[in-house]
DNA sequence: TCTTGAACCTCTAGTCACTAGAGCCATTAC
DNA sequence: GTAATGGCTCTAGTGACTAGAGGTTCAAGA
């Protein structure tokens, strides 16, 4: 059995988060101690770990209740768990490609960032004042 | 002249986001008609599209705040402008790199999202219960 | 001039995924 | 027995909006 506190350092998750799953029904509510304190076994470090998992990759609160869902029902799971992967790759590349744009729009505009020089003419609020003078849409 | 609902439509930021943006005194309360209605002039309009335009780029309000008020400081805008330029571009391409890392792992992870069959056993759930399984450290 | 309907106003509360703090109680080691 | 550490609940705050209620003003047509 484990307190709080060590399944917080064992998963790498706060306490107060820990707490906050079980508010919101992510994580089932454990055993308590005659005086009150949460004590967990390992179904509930494994739980975690797979939530922990899931939130590192990005998944939503939501989408990762819908996984835990899925995982007693192994004969419709699986073309379900893998809609729900595919998609967040899906998410994650639309934001790798809009934030690949801004960088180059931010290269342009921010001059000096690899420690060359600052340039003479100041470019930075120029540019964030006129969107004209930007390359690509955003 | 404009009222809030023809800035909103010029600069693309919906009313009550123009409203948000007063309240916290990044945009200047504009003059009001006798009925208590906002009427925004050029400056209006101009100091608008700088935020939303900044905001595109990823920039926090409180980047933006800073950005405004060297506009008054031409002599020691220009550092300090790039200085938070380069700190954005920064934190744009981290972002960039941790979702890379997220893709190639949620990639190995969903099948068969680019229209191929599903796999047969499912590995999206066991994969999220095991970090072990992974490729890289996340 | 009157009426209608769209757009405007303020205010409160909700979103997401936590995080911080206050004030108190339980456990454990010495 | 006592002190340190860790646990408990509860409320409120974060950032950047978004939604809704309930009321007022404006501009255009009859």
């Amino acid at each position: 059995m484990f307190t709080i506190g060590q399944l917080s350092e064992q998963t790498g998750v706060k306490v107060p988060t820990i707490r906050y799953y079980e508010e919101t029904g992510l994580l089932p509510a454990p055993d308590r101690t005659a005086g009150n304190q949460r004590r967990y076994d390992a179904a509930g470090l494994e739980r975690l770990s797979f939530i922990r998992h899931a939130r590192d990759l990005g998944f939503s609160i939501d989408a990762i209740s819908g996984l835990i869902a899925l995982q007693g029902h192994p004969d419709q799971s699986c073309k379900a768990a893998n809609d729900i992967a595919c998609a967040q790759l899906a998410d994650a590349r639309a934001k790798i490609k809009k934030l690949k744009a801004l960088e180059k729009e931010l290269n342009r505009i921010a001059k000096g960032c690899d420690g060359q020089g600052v340039s003479e003419n100041c470019y930075v609020l120029a540019s964030l004042s006129d969107h004209a003078l930007c390359e690509d849409d955003h």
